[in-house]
DNA sequence: ATATCATTGCGTTAATTTTACGCAAAGGTA
DNA sequence: TACCTTTGCGTAAAATTAACGCAATGATAT
């Protein structure tokens, strides 16, 4: 049963893919946890990942991991650092390259098929098994870079939203605050949102114009080279 | 001799750790290229590399591996992506961990103890072994988005270098060309900058203020968040 | 020698962008 | 009914960026 079938003439690491999974309610970042079930670790909260099999890529395997423990299909994953420390998980030697995906919170819903995935608010989230802490600060940084660049909280979105909630999204990533006209006219200004509806004739004020992402116009401006300065 | 003694129940891969190191002389971007010996590929260039040990972690065996074949000691290299193709190496299952690094052209004599590491110009490097040209293309890139908040520029100029000298390296870089007064004025009003010799008093117009990287200052920049827009 | 040319240091001005607010309509709340 | 908050739409000042002028001084060519 356990025979050990696949030899080599130099000891090799094993590999795994962990997922980051960022999500947001309207007021502040998640990110979604599985609790562990076995040894090491049994019982604290780590991301969803797992071993790379022979015949997939990184980026495949975080899929499929991601997919078998949480439910969430076709995320777009995306790697962003390989940790390699050699102590890093207590069974043997593991690389693990670390990925990050931006969701939709009504993608998933916590507790479903996956034994027990959960979003956790970040002020809420314990310590993790492994360096899953540390995995975690290098995630965060990167989705606070990535947004300069890409206006990749449309993901993490409904379709259709208000200047506010968008607002709202940015300054959680950014941990910062922005004046809301100033933030109104800029993102009006880079041409990417469109209105959703054609808003109501008799428009009120007090309710506001919903907007949804413009990929297209987006495309356009990303191939001149822009960037999303806050 | 050929034991195969490292048995595992699953298949697992070989992990390598590859180096693309740029230099920089005075005109051009080039990059330090290894001649393989041995096949697979055996003739072509490829970038420094080789497999990690169990006892490493992949930035040491990326330091390991670039002293042994270039006899640079101590470079700061810094990994960028994990390229796990499934069939990117013939021989076996390989997933690589690419790094970068920058260092002065005279840190390395081409052709030195290492059997035939060579700079190449970025306009004359061939076809390279592997996944390397794409491997490089990614390199060029966190190259080009690297200089735009870190000035790591320097570490490929000379200790002292003039205005014109840094300048020629950012348009290297951005493949951009920039006003030469509004680039000096930029430049010293960040403040990174330090006069390298008192300056000669009888400071003729033709010989150029020689400077050198203030890292001191840059620290101090850099908590307040900042960003090199260019 | 002499004329020509490129490099360097130091400015200035106009255009653009960012920042800081003002204000009124309309609905919600006490 | 009297506030208070949210939304949409502006505007003016401040700061930054971009474009370019100019003279001194060596270097280079004739």
């Amino acid at each position: 049963m356990s025979e050990n079938r696949y030899c080599y003439k130099y000891p090799h690491p094993s590999v795994t893919a962990d997922c980051v999974i960022f999500g947001f309610d309207g007021v502040s970042i998640k990110v979604l946890l599985i609790q562990r079930g076995i040894e090491p670790f049994k019982g604290m909260w780590a991301f969803p990942g797992g071993f790379m099999q022979i015949d997939e890529t990184v980026e495949e395997c975080a899929r499929r991991e991601l997919e078998e423990e949480t439910g969430l299909k076709n995320a777009s994953v995306e790697q962003f650092y390989t940790f390699s420390d050699v102590n890093r998980d207590p069974r043997e030697r593991v690389i693990t390259v670390a990925h990050y995906a931006l969701v939709r919170l009504s993608e998933v819903k916590g507790g479903d098929d996956a034994a027990s995935a959960q979003w956790f608010a970040e002020s809420e989230i314990p310590s993790l098994a492994f360096d899953h802490d540390r995995i975690l600060r290098m995630a965060r940084n990167c989705l606070k870079e990535r947004i300069c660049f890409e206006p990749i909280g449309f993901e993490l979105l409904p379709e259709v939203f208000t200047m506010s909630e968008l607002q709202n999204l940015y300054e959680a990533i950014l941990e910062v605050k922005f004046d809301r006209r100033n933030f109104y006219n800029k993102m009006l200004k880079l041409g990417i949102l469109t209105e959703a509806e054609p808003r109501a004739e008799q428009a009120s004020r007090r309710t506001p114009t919903k907007y949804r992402f413009n990929a297209a116009k987006y495309a356009e401006l990303k191939q001149k080279g822009f960037r999303l300065e806050f």
